[in-house]
RNA sequence: GGGCAGGUGGCCGAGCGGCCAAUGGCAUCAGACUGUAAAUCUGACGGACUACGUCCUACGGGGGUUCAAAUCCCUCCCUGCCCA
């Protein structure tokens, strides 16, 4: 199938620069490219639609190139940025932007296709030179266009913040990055998140005037949910690839609960199943078993940290939704400690009884102390579930531990705390 | 540079000398109902403690008036609007 026609069905296509771009590809298996800016030293569930994109492009044959933005990351995208950004160090780039690299190698080393290429644009743009970039890549750039692109016009109208002739530059890097590519790889379609719509133009442009060669661009949607509030990241809960960031237990739960309003789409998005599979779960969505929701956390952990980290998080789940810790295998829910937040004791420390309040702050489950009163006298703590003795200070001691190894903490329904007896 | 209006808990936004740890909304957390969903309803929502109570910290920063201040005065910083 031709991967735009793909892309489309799953809708993961927001815009595209040529109505005809389907039927260019269905001849020329041009190659396409993505560049991640090293923003943080992980990437996040909203960088799922991108990496997503890379694969299907891969499987259907084009070469696709991943740029690490060493450079523009130095720079600071405006798009989509309401105020001006810190400058970070060199040094915090460049981690990032390793700790990213591997990460999408990591990513990429599933799927068929041709091996991706990695660049960096620091390569490049690194050794620019003021003035030839002035005369040869700025003079193909009116400013007068460049004030009416959403990203820029944007902060003109914030006068508070503004916008700095730093982050202004910034569009005339990433379409140099395009020609960059155009010329080194052969490179014609470059793909993005909905707000890079304004820089994947400027580099089309770029290419068309300097080399006067024809460029592509498709832009994907954002990472919403249904009630319009982006996922992912920089809200609080950022889920991010990174399992020492999230684990991969809490990854697999966050799409476990997904609302049914959000599921087909992201079934679309974020698994390789193919367009009947699909429809088939579609039917599940709302019936109670959320079968859709647990083959979306089943692909989509299973596509980021592979089979044996997705059964340990599906184990995990099984185990501490049972509603009867008290029945497991104690050496299974030791196991869990990788992927369930957890703490441990020393024995010593359960010579007498221990305060459930100070537990469940030690274990991060509660805020203060105040809070995990008021989380016990709401009926929200459970100790393996059972709620904890009646009282305003209840103590659990060893005979309370599973085989005096181990308990389960629990706030909510949802929220699990192992406690864990060390000699 | 001049004039005016403001800066309150995660956010919005009341309060304008004691009854204020501060109405209300949003967000958040828990409970009920469910399907580890949504919606709805209930409760909680600065911290500590020997708790129907006590203490500490808080209404931009600092200082002052007062038995008593988020509330009045002085000063500094910051923001918005208008004029130059």
């Amino acid at each position: 199938m031709n991967v735009t026609s793909e892309l489309q069905w799953r809708g993961l296509i927001h815009q595209m620069t040529a109505d005809n771009l389907v039927s260019v590809l269905e001849t020329n298996k041009y190659p396409m490219y993505i560049g991640f800016d090293p923003t943080a030293t992980s990437l996040h569930a909203g960088s799922l639609i991108p990496l997503m994109a890379l694969r299907h492009f891969r499987r259907a044959g084009h070469q696709i190139i991943v740029l690490i933005g060493g450079a523009t990351g130095l720079i600071g995208d405006p798009s989509g940025k309401s105020a001006e950004r810190v400058l970070e160090t060199i040094d915090t780039v460049r981690l990032r932007g390793e700790a990213m690299r591997r990460q999408i190698e990591g990513f990429l080393s599933q799927g068929d296709g041709p091996a991706p290429i990695f660049v960096n644009n620091i390569d490049w743009l690194g050794e620019l030179r003021l003035l030839e970039f002035l005369r040869d890549i700025g003079k193909h750039f009116s400013v007068n266009e460049m004030i009416h692109k959403d990203s820029v016009k944007k902060r003109f109208e914030k006068e508070d913040t503004g916008i700095s002739y730093t982050e202004f530059t910034y569009m005339l890097l990433q379409a140099t990055d395009f020609l960059e590519l155009y010329r080194r790889h052969g490179c014609r379609i470059q793909c993005g998140a909905s707000d890079q719509w304004g820089n994947i133009c400027e580099g089309i442009a770029l290419v068309r005037r300097i080399d006067r060669g024809e460029a592509f661009g498709i832009t994907m949607p954002l990472l919403t949910n249904s009630e319009g509030k982006k996922m992912g990241k920089s809200e609080k809960g950022a889920i991010w690839l990174d399992p020492k960031q999230t684990s991969p237990y809490a990854f697999y739960q966050f799409w476990i609960n997904m609302a049914d309003a959000d599921v087909s789409r992201f079934l679309r998005w974020f698994t390789l199943l193919d367009e009947a599979t699909i429809k088939e779960l579609d039917q599940h969505v709302g019936t109670g078993e959320r079968v859709a929701q647990k083959a979306l956390a089943q692909e989509i952990t299973t596509l980021v940290h592979g089979q044996a980290e997705t059964e340990n998080a599906k184990k995990a789940s099984a185990a501490l939704f049972s509603g009867d810790i008290a029945s497991l295998e104690v050496s299974l829910l030791k196991q869990l400690a990788a992927d369930v937040p957890s703490i441990t004791l020393n024995p010593q420390e359960l010579a007498a009884p221990l305060s459930v309040i100070d537990l469940l702050v030690r274990a991060g489950a509660c805020a203060s102390k105040g809070d995990a009163r008021r989380q016990i006298a709401q009926k929200g703590v459970k100790i393996n579930s059972k709620p904890p003795a009646a009282g305003d200070n209840p103590t659990v001691s060893a005979a309370d531990f599973l085989d005096g190894e181990v308990l389960v903490l629990q706030r909510g329904k949802k929220n699990n705390y192992l406690v864990i007896v060390t000699a």
